[in-house]
DNA sequence: AAAGTAGGCAACCGCGGCGCC
DNA sequence: AGGCGCCGCGGTTGCCTACTT
């Protein structure tokens, strides 16, 4: 016999979340702090599985998600990260602040795997493809794009993802706005709000659906300094401490972007996090 | 303008690990 | 030591939107 499911699902909301949902979980996790899943919906008032609601918290409320698109850097440590990690995505997501493993995971599957895949790379070993295989993606990419010829952002997608600045926006919300309650590290700003992709044009950066917490931190300076000050601000270590830890961390990771012949520095990176 | 298709992403599902009793 | 329950993770699904015909 299998385990028994988490919960009930009889009687159990499903689906999409609506703004009253998200407001309960979020209220209850400002007063009581997040864990204890199972009973959490119940004491929230919610018809939700515990699972449910954690999830929704971890990928969505949080208020120390990063909204906007995956920076070019991003990209490259993602994609480093994998070819050490596997799909190891919460320990990826742990090297990126404000990103979610889920968040990774789809822009994996959804763009990076692909861009590997056309520049004759195979994605899951990270190994140069055989040359059947290259051509066969290569002649897959090609239909494509003559079938796309009238759609330059298709065809480019495949052909020379990293030249276009693709603007990676999360998935709209039906809500409308979204209230959070104050906590300590957000007191600068507790409102977010988000739209509906029919009310913001495509590829257009909404500042109001990015006008949120952490957006100060989003792309305000050269080479990541974004992230450094995201870093110095939420890492929940002293503040003195925090400083040059960060600070090497940061520089450590600065490091291992710049240099091509890195290998070896990467892997003691990535092993000091797996200890 | 409508129907079909593809892409993107939020949410669900099931399993494994860990801690507690 | 073994069973049980909770939590977290990775894989998968299904819905929504944009694009193409």
């Amino acid at each position: 016999m299998g385990r028994s499911p988490c919960c009930s699902k009889v009687g159990l909301h499903r689906g999409q979340w609506t703004s009253r949902e998200d407001t309960l979980l979020v209220n209850y996790i400002q007063a009581h702090d997040e864990g204890h899943w199972r009973s959490l919906p119940m004491k929230a008032g919610l018809l939700r599985c515990g699972k449910s609601c954690r999830l929704r918290w971890m990928n969505y409320l949080r208020p120390d998600i990063k909204r906007g698109n995956i920076s070019p850097d991003e990209d490259d440590l993602i994609i480093r990260l994998h070819s050490l990690l596997g799909n190891r995505w919460s320990l990826i997501a742990g090297r990126l602040p404000g990103r979610t493993d889920n968040e990774i995971k789809n822009y994996w599957n959804t763009h990076l795997s692909k861009r590997l895949l056309s520049q004759g790379i195979d994605p899951n070993t990270h190994q140069s493809l055989p040359n059947p295989v290259v051509q066969q993606v290569k002649k897959k990419n090609n239909n494509r794009g003559s079938n796309n010829k009238q759609n330059p952002k298709k065809a480019n997608a495949t052909h020379e993802p990293a030249v276009i600045p693709k603007l990676h926006l999360p998935k709209p919300s039906r809500i409308t706005t979204v209230f959070l309650p104050r906590n300590d590290s957000f007191d600068q700003c507790t409102r977010f709000s988000t739209v509906s992709s029919s009310q913001r044009g495509e590829g257009a950066l909404d500042t109001e659906a990015i006008q949120c917490p952490w957006s100060e931190y989003v792309n305000d300076g050269e080479n990541g300094t974004g992230l450094l000050s995201y870093l110095k601000c939420h890492s929940g270590l002293p503040a003195s401490e925090d400083e040059n830890s960060l600070e090497k961390l940061y520089e450590e990771y600065l490091q291992l972007l710049r240099t091509d012949e890195d290998q070896l520095q990467l892997d003691d990176f990535a092993e000091s996090f797996l200890i």
